[in-house]
DNA sequence: TCACAATGAACAA
DNA sequence: TGTTCCTTGTGAC
C-alpha cells in the first residue's frame, strides 16, 4: 500500500492510461472542485512518482500533486475494447488496503458495459479523472493540490533521493552523506523523506532487520559501507515491490514461499506486525516500540 | 453503534 | 512531544 513502490506503480498506470490524452477532471465530493476545473479538458503530459509523491503535469502549465498519506487510495477502472469488438474492464484499488476489487463486465457486450462504465464514484471521491476508457478516483489523500511547475520543483528539491529516480551514483552519495551527518536514530532517519524518498513503516522495519541493525543506533555511527548497503538494499526492495505490487522483504523464501507471500501478508515480513512471535532467524520474541508515534518492529536479539 | 487502527506528515509548543 | 487532518474497514458490544 502506500509506500514508494505503490506510487511508482500508480505513476506507471497513469502514464499508460492517460498520458497524451485529454482528461476530464471533477471533484464528486466537492472539496477539490476548483482544482479539478483548472486541469479539466487538458492533456496529461506526464505522471511522475518521487517517493510517496505523485506529480501529474498538464499541458496548461499546471501540476497536480498528490500524497496518499496513511489511507489515501486510487480506484482505477478501465474499459477495453478487443479486436472482435468485445468489451471488458476491471476495477482495482491502489493505495490503502481496500477490498473493492472486481471484474467489470467480463464477456459483456458493449451495450451492457455502457451500464457499468464509468462506474459511479464510491465514497468520498476528492478527484475523479477520466478519459473515454479509464477512470481514476482519488479518496482520502493527505495532499491533493494544483501547483505550478516551479512550485513542483521546490517540493522536489526538498525530497531525498529515490532509487528509481536518482539512479546514478549521486543519489547514493546524497543518502550516505545525509546519514553520516545526523546523530538521530537510524530508525527515524530511514523514515525521513528529506533523507531518502519512499520508505514507510513496513520497509523501515524490514530493511533494519535485513542488516541486523539496531533501530536506535545513531545514524552517524554507521560505516560508509553499511549506509551504502542500506541504499542499495532499498533500491532492490523498491524494484521488486514495483514489479510485484507487493512488499516482500524476506530473503529466505524459495519460489513456493514467495508465491505464498504474494497471496498472504502473513508470510511476507521478518518483523513487521510480528511482535510477540518468534524471530524467523533466532527464535526470540519480536518486539514493538513506539518511535516518534509510529510502531517500530524489531528483533532485539538479532538487531544490535 | 461505537471505538479503534492504518503502509503519513504538518504543525505547535 | 503531542495534536490534528484525511477516510475506511473491522471487530467488539
Amino acid at each position: 500500500m502506500p509506500e514508494g513502490h505503490t506510487v511508482h506503480r500508480i505513476a506507471r498506470l497513469f502514464t499508460e492510461l492517460f498520458e497524451g490524452y485529454t482528461v476530464v477532471a471533477e471533484s464528486p465530493q466537492g472539496r477539490f472542485a476548483t482544482g479539478a476545473k483548472a486541469v479539466s479538458g487538458r492533456e496529461l503530459v506526464s505522471a511522475i512518482a518521487i517517493g510517496k509523491q505523485l506529480f501529474l503535469y498538464f499541458d496548461n502549465d499546471l501540476v497536480i500533486r498528490v500524497h496518499l498519506g496513511i489511507y489515501g487510495a486510487w480506484d482505477v477502472a478501465t474499459r477495453v475494447v478487443s479486436e472482435d469488438n468485445q468489451e471488458s474492464g476491471s476495477l482495482e484499488s491502489w493505495g490503502a488496503p481496500r477490498v473493492r476489487r472486481q471484474r467489470l463486465g467480463e464477456k459483456e457486450t458493449a451495450q451492457s458495459l455502457e451500464d457499468v462504465f464509468p462506474p459511479p464514484p464510491i465514497g468520498q471521491v476528492r478527484l475523479r479523472m477520466h478519459s473515454d476508457f479509464a477512470v481514476a478516483d482519488l479518496r482520502g489523500p493527505t495532499a491533493c493540490e494544483v501547483i505550478t511547475p516551479h512550485e513542483a520543483d521546490q517540493v522536489r528539491r526538498r525530497l531525498g533521493p529515490d532509487p528509481l529516480v536518482d539512479t546514478g551514483r549521486h543519489g547514493e552519495q546524497r543518502f550516505v552523506e545525509r546519514v553520516s551527518q545526523t546523530r538521530r536514530p537510524i530508525g527515524l532517519v530511514l523514515m525521513d523523506q528529506s533523507v531518502v524518498s519512499g520508505i514507510g513503516n513496513v520497509y523501515r522495519a524490514e530493511i533494519l532487520f535485513r542488516h541486523q541493525l539496531d533501530p536506535y543506533r545513531p545514524a552517524s555511527s554507521l560505516e560508509t559501507e553499511l549506509a551504502t548497503a542500506l541504499w542499495q538494499d532499498w533500491r532492490e526492495l523498491l524494484r521488486d515491490g514495483v514489479k510485484t505490487g507487493v512488499m516482500i522483504t524476506r530473503a529466505d523464501l524459495d519460489a513456493a514461499g514467495r508465491k505464498k507471500a504474494l497471496r498472504s501478508s502473513a508470510h511476507r515480513y521478518y518483523v513487521y506486525k510480528r511482535q510477540g512471535q518468534p524471530c524467523l532467524v533466532c527464535g526470540n520474541s519480536v518486539a514493538m516500540d513506539l518511535m516518534a508515534t509510529r510502531k517500530l518492529y524489531f528483533c532485539p536479539s538479532c538487531q544490535t
